[in-house]
DNA sequence: GATGAATGAGTCTTCATTCAT
DNA sequence: AATGAATGAAGACTCATTCAT
């Protein structure tokens, strides 16, 4: 963004300064919709939180709506790439999944404020919470298919995968609610046991045998 | 409204009354939360549905919270009463599983309003929510760990089981999500391949051998 | 509205409360439009000066342009009650439209908050407007039926009468404007000779002859 | 924005380029508040179809209401001058009067715009309705002065003539305000009944006889 | 116990105006 | 002189809750 012609022209441009403020609101938005939950996400605090004046929120958003709408994407792409970062490209299969799983909780412990961005979203931003969602499911899609490929999963169909990959994300959610919990010290404290049972589910399933055998 | 049959013994206790208009809230506000979701049910709207007074309301419940929570409960009820009896005793195993998914499919059909109030409480009725969930989760321990008596089950011990309990009930909520509509003939529309898809998990899992074989 | 039964029941009826609010309401309205115009008319000034809490004021209109709708109505037929009643049955011709002209003045004299919610109606409360000029219009046609039957108005069809109703009204409202002033002892100050001017007007018209002569 | 003529003497002045945003302000005001009316015509709205800057506005006019007063004496006069040239100088007499409001007719019918700018002007200019109003006012006087002079007129004195003024301005306003639709085309839709009630009433005042004969 | 009018705190949103760049 | 972001006062409206009848 440097312009090249003034050595040392250190001012921040309108520009920069716009999307400071576009930035500092989305952030206090995260924060007030984390801690309060979208309903009680008032403008007023929100630009409170933002060291701004309620009329500027609106140079920026046209409705509260609309913050709240940004407010998933927003997070959720970070979300989604610290996923990927955090699981080693060479790990594979079942491993791949509990991996996945590891760094979801672990995301949520350092950042509690996804929580109810995201879950609460279903209800107050539908809009972001599906395009959310089809991102998520998009992603697994194509890393099932590469199992698939691999031969790691064989015996589901297409349409079946697909089911498969809402599970695995309901899965991620409703372990999440019951399991995790803010620790001070930001570790994740999701038992050991939630993990290996994923991961026993993954590779052997629940039912030892097919009730039909 | 009196009925013409006992001669006296006529006019309804006063308690009966009470109960009567108590249940006549219920309704209402199952029927408003249903339609338009926690956040958009004013006590307006719960106490014209009902036929009663603004104020009678407050005779009822201290709060509109409260209604809000004694509606998942009286739901919720109802459901788990429906599934019990919808599936067979003698279905045991993965199918036990899969009759319960399509009979909990079949239960959201034919009570579109339930949707609802069961996804939208962890929002607005928390601790109602909190309180449904342990009693399905109750339900489910136990009968897992008869599965597990029986050899069903294998390899999972009692903490790991919760979590997979999560898991199931996770997976319900989300196939719903995605996949139940509601059909005019009120049929369940949830397509084949979700159950099959969630059997052959409970059975042979996801991937196909432990990816440390 | 009194019942028979009870000798001196005395308290009001809350049925006859609220009409004595809505009308608290509505006087209220009428003032704070009179003084203020409808653009600054806020609902916290009428409320106020009703002596009610803002909130009340939606018990009895759904809008703020549903009082603004209703302030013409209300008004509009105490004046035409007034003129009817001020000019003499007796008076006819030329001598009965000065006499409405100067009832006009004097009913917007004693009623001063009447001019602007008149004249600021067309902008603000269109509706209204309309439908009180369509009252005034409607008496005048019979009026002036009557004065064509009687022989005193002479070579004007039925449209041509419709628009010289319209002319009429016009007089009376621009001649309001620019002679009435609010005076303290509430008498007309209208000058006499603007009465002359119009009765001339009405009766030998502006120019003595036609110029076709 | 070059003209390609005038070899040199090119940029225009700094003083031409400030005159020539003061009138697009001017301009777009017109056409805004000729559209929405003074109370929904922004700074926001008229700036934007101006092609300034909200900012800009500031540099030449004050505050709002300063543009509003601006805009009946800029159009005015444009309307004045087109009634002045529309009516040609020999028509004399009750003739002149129906010529004039022929052309005022016409003028509304094209320029749309002019009608809300001139009937609000009341509510939301008045400061600059009445100085329209005087200017009107005084051309008419010199005219009617004229016609008596030419014995035209009689029996009317200078006061009279005032008020008769008044009347005369006003059924303008009123008939276009009943009559006045734009058409398509751009030509008066005025029926010419409307016409010859207004001139009946110029030459033979509308009661045939003097009510005292 | 039922009623429904009254309450008033709280919300979102608009917009004329200011001012640093 | 132009810009456009920032301001904050003001306004309409909603609704859970109270309370006199």
């Amino acid at each position: 963004m440097q312009t090249s012609k003034p050595r040392r022209a250190r001012r921040k441009t309108r520009e920069e300064k716009a999307r400071e403020t576009y930035l500092r609101i989305l952030e206090a938005a995260a924060q007030v919709v984390g801690e309060d939950g979208y309903a009680d996400s008032s403008i007023s605090k929100i630009t409170q939180l933002a060291g701004i004046a309620q009329g500027t929120f609106y140079n920026y958003f046209e409705t509260r709506q609309q913050v709240f709408d940004a407010l998933l994407p927003y997070m959720g792409e970070q979300m989604v790439e610290y996923i990927r970062t955090a699981v080693p490209a060479d790990v594979q299969g079942a491993a791949r999944e509990t991996a996945r799983l590891r760094a979801f909780f672990t995301y949520l412990n350092a950042h509690p404020v996804f929580y109810r961005i995201l879950y609460e979203a279903e209800v107050f931003a539908p809009a972001a919470h599906a395009k959310h969602f089809q991102i998520l499911v998009d992603g697994y899609r194509g890393a099932l298919e590469r199992a698939v490929a691999r031969g790691e999963i064989e015996g589901y169909d297409a349409e079946e995968l697909e089911a498969i990959i809402y599970i695995l994300l309901s899965a991620r959610a409703y372990l999440a609610m019951r399991y995790v919990r803010r620790a001070d010290d930001g570790r994740s404290t999701v038992p050991e046991h939630v993990i290996t049972a994923y991961e026993k589910l993954m590779t052997r399933g629940l039912y030892g045998k097919p009730d039909h055998a």
